[in-house]
RNA sequence: GGAAACGUGGCUGAGUGGUCUAAAGCGCACGCUUGGAAAGCGUGUGAACCGAAAGGUUCCGCGAGUUCGAAUCUCGCCGUUUCCGCCA
């Protein structure tokens, strides 16, 4: 959420926010409300001075005085309880709106309604070539009994999938080869829940807008669709040190979507599942514009570099305004190439908040001048299982069916193919 | 699942209806003292909102209630601890 005075001295700029966004916010009625709640504010707190003067003398004065002075007091109780009812009301709404006001997103954010709009800003590698039909991951992966989805779909249902044998020894490899990567960035590893209480999603801004996309538990715990909401929830109400930041967190935790918008969409495979689970990169960093951008471009180069030691085609876009979510101010996606479709598939996120989820979730810092800031947030996919296998499997495919392994990979799956057996072919 | 106890500031901890503007101690900061340090002494020591300032309001786990007045009483929730049961 934004702060309510720099809303007041920047109403323009925020509406251009969100009109970039493509969000509709009434700033008007939020300032017409704030001067409301003000006016109440000062009212109720004089009512509650004459009430705290009073109770000092209530508790010398004796016999009629006394009582003389509890029916006074009963008045100034009946009108404070009248202004705090209205106080209520206005803040109600006020609240709600403010929890709908969105960030503003950068200058250098490209116009647009949808993720088509968004922008290449860089390209690594070659689409694969093959002189041979190349097949999907989804074919490639049954025939080399390395994922079954028919059963996976019989025991979890729709978008349900079981990974097998060599895909679970090569997804295990990618997470050995992450963790080494991202460590070696600075990264502090963590294994998150995805059980989390509301106030949390509330934090992170996933709540109250995304409700229809998260599974809810019946003691009303949400299911998390990725570590970004716990790792951030770790600081809430917490007051850090200045010598702390930047804290860079690589956090695990398995992750679930009801993909409620999305029915139609990806339904064959390993690109969008219910279940999945991912490594994934949180910052926290001192309050300041640079500080953030030095740490966003800084991340998702992590991320680019990991998909570079995979060997694996990729570009990577600036998301549009209309792509953005609530609290983004920035966006990059980095999309990898799937020969089967023919085009690049997104596979990591990186975006940054400034204080947005920070002052939701309380999470502060001392500066050099003792003045208490809200930090600035940032997170961004590390690697995201299974659908990182996809194009893996797809652009590593030789023409036998076989998969060969990214030399990265050898080392932890401890073996340069996948399936170039007949054992594992003749199946 | 059953029962009980507890939740106070950076920390320990007092406070069971009214100068609580929360005792005291520890810690921390500054000063005095000292050749330097320790000890000692003195002063100070949180956050949010309103205000140009003076000052005002709020915060004793969270929320609601009783009362002229709540850290203190009542109810609900969250959390911690202990005992019993169950599961591994």
């Amino acid at each position: 959420m934004l702060d309510i005075h720099f809303i007041r001295e920047n109403a323009d700029l925020v509406k251009a926010g969100a009109a970039k966004k493509l969000i509709t916010v009434d700033i008007d009625r939020l300032l017409a409300l704030d001067d409301e709640r003000k006016t109440l504010r000062e009212q109720m707190d004089q009512k509650k001075n004459e009430q705290n003067r009073a109770g000092q003398t209530i508790a010398l004065a004796h016999g009629e005085e006394k009582e003389r002075l509890l029916e006074s007091m009963r008045h100034v109780k009946e009108s404070f309880g009248v202004l705090e009812e209205k106080y209520k009301t206005v803040m109600g709404q006020w609240q709600e709106l403010m929890l709908t006001v969105p960030n503003i997103p950068d200058m250098s954010v490209p116009e647009g309604e949808s993720d088509a709009d968004n922008k290449e800003v860089k390209t690594w590698g070659e689409p694969t070539k093959f002189d041979f039909a190349p097949k999907d991951h989804v074919e490639l992966m049954t025939k080399l009994g390395i994922a079954d989805f028919e059963r996976g779909t019989k025991v979890a249902g729709f978008r349900g999938y079981f990974l097998k044998g060599d895909g679970v020894l090569l997804a295990n490899a990618i997470s050995q080869l992450a963790l080494k990567h991202f460590a070696s960035k600075g990264h502090e590893l963590l294994i998150a829940p995805s059980l989390v209480r509301r106030e949390t999603f509330m934090g992170t801004g996933y709540l109250p807008q995304g409700e229809e996309d998260l599974y809810k538990t019946q003691d009303g715990e949400y299911l998390a669709g990725t570590a970004e909401v716990a790792t951030m929830g770790y600081y809430m109400d917490e007051t850090l040190e200045l010598n702390q930041l930047p804290i860079k967190l690589l956090a695990y935790s398995q992750c679930f979507r009801r993909e409620a918008g999305a029915h139609g969409k990806d339904v064959r495979g390993l690109i969008r599942v219910h279940e999945f689970f991912k490594w994934e990169q949180v910052v926290l960093c001192e309050a300041s514009h640079a500080a953030s951008v030095e740490m966003h471009e800084a991340i998702n180069r992590n991320t680019e570099e990991f998909m570079e030691l995979l060997g694996i085609p990729y570009h990577t876009v600036v998301n549009c305004g209309g792509d953005l979510g609530l609290g983004q101010v920035k966006k990059y996606d980095i999309e990898l190439w799937v020969p089967a479709e023919k085009t690049y598939r997104e596979i990591s996120s990186a975006s940054y908040f400034h204080d947005f989820q920070t002052r939701r979730l309380n999470i502060r810092y001392r500066d050099a001048e003792g003045k208490m800031q809200f930090a600035h947030s940032l997170n961004s996919t590390a690697v995201p299982f299974p659908r990182i296998l996809v194009s893996i499997i797809e652009n590593y495919q030789q023409a036998d069916g076989s998969i060969r392994v990214p030399e990265a990979l050898v080392p932890f799956v401890g073996k340069v193919a996948i399936g170039n057996d007949a054992e594992v072919l003749g199946h």
